[in-house]
DNA sequence: AAAATAGATGCATTGGAAGTGCATTATTGC
DNA sequence: GCAATAATGCACTTCCAATGCATCTATTTT
C-alpha cells in the first residue's frame, strides 16, 4: 500500500500538508468534489492555493475532472495506475439529477465509439444522467 | 416541409422576427453555437434577448444544448421529430481540440449502456474529442 | 375598435466560477 | 546556513450565466 507521500513523490511533485490533506478529502469522498466543495472542507485556506492544488493534481493524473453538464467542473481521484489519457481506460461517470452528486462508475468502462471517417478520436466524455442508487429509493 | 413559423407554433411560443432569425442562424450553422456566436451573428439585438430565445428553444425542444467540456454551453438545432429526452434518440457530439468547434453526429447513436443496480439512467451526454475531418488534414 | 392581458424585448445589474500577476513564505539542494 | 525553486496568499480581472424591472408588442376579450 502506497502512502500519499509516496504518490505525491512519484508524480515528481512536492510533499506539503496542504496537498496531503486535499488528497485526503478527495479520497475519503465517494463523490466528485468541485472547488467549492474543497473551499468549504477547508474554509482557512486561500482559494488560489485550492485551485492550484488540484489543477497541479489534475495535470499529473493525480485526480481527473469530470464535466458533467452542470457547467461546474468536479474533480476525483483516479484509480492506482490509472492512465485517465489512454481511451481505453476511460470509466464513466454517473450524475444525479436529484441530489447533483457525480460518482465515478470505475468497474464500467466506455464502451468503442465509432466516429466517421476523417475524424480522430483522442479522448471520450461520457456521463449518464438519472437517479442514483441512493436517490432512486432502493 | 414545414416552414419556420409552423415549428414554433407547433411548440406553442410566439413567432416573432428574432426567433425566426435565430431560428435560421441554427439552421444555417452546421456546427453547434455559444451563446456568443449568436450575439457576434446579431450584434444590433440585445444579449438578454438571444439568451432568453436560446432557452426558450431549449425548453420547448427545439435546440438542444450541449457541453463539449470547454466550459462553454453550445446549441445546435434539434432533428425533426428529434425528442432529445428520450434515451435511445441520443446522438453523440464530436469536439475538435483543434478547431474548438463541435458537430452532431447525428447518424451516431449512443450504444447502450449499462448502470449497477439502483441506478437509473435518464439521459445520456456523450462527447468524443479530438481532430475533426477539417482539421485531421483529409 | 379600445381596453385588458400576456408575452417578448431591452437595460442595468448581480453572482459565480475561472484565471492571473505579484509579493511573501516555505522547502529543497548544495 | 544560503541560494534557488516551488508553494502559498492576496488582490484583481475576466467571462459567462442569470435576474429584476421597465417598456414595448401582440393577442385576446368585450
Amino acid at each position: 500500500m502506497e502512502t500519499i507521500e509516496q504518490i505525491l513523490e512519484s508524480k515528481n511533485i512536492r510533499v506539503t500538508a496542504m496537498r496531503l490533506l486535499i488528497y485526503k478529502f478527495l479520497a475519503e469522498n465517494q463523490v466528485a468534489a468541485t472547488l467549492s466543495d474543497v473551499e468549504n472542507a477547508f474554509e482557512k485556506a486561500d482559494r488560489t492555493t485550492l485551485y492550484r492544488t488540484v489543477k497541479t493534481f489534475v495535470e499529473r493524473d493525480i485526480v481527473h475532472q469530470i464535466d458533467d453538464g452542470t457547467g461546474i467542473v468536479k474533480y476525483a481521484l483516479c484509480e492506482q495506475n490509472c492512465s485517465c489519457e489512454i481511451e481505453t481506460d476511460l470509466h464513466l461517470h454517473f450524475h444525479c439529477n436529484n441530489c447533483n452528486e457525480t460518482v465515478c462508475l470505475t468497474e464500467h468502462k466506455i464502451p468503442k465509439i465509432k466516429v466517421p471517417d476523417g475524424f480522430v478520436s483522442e479522448n471520450i466524455n461520457l456521463v449518464v444522467k438519472g437517479m442514483c442508487d441512493k436517490c432512486s429509493g432502493q
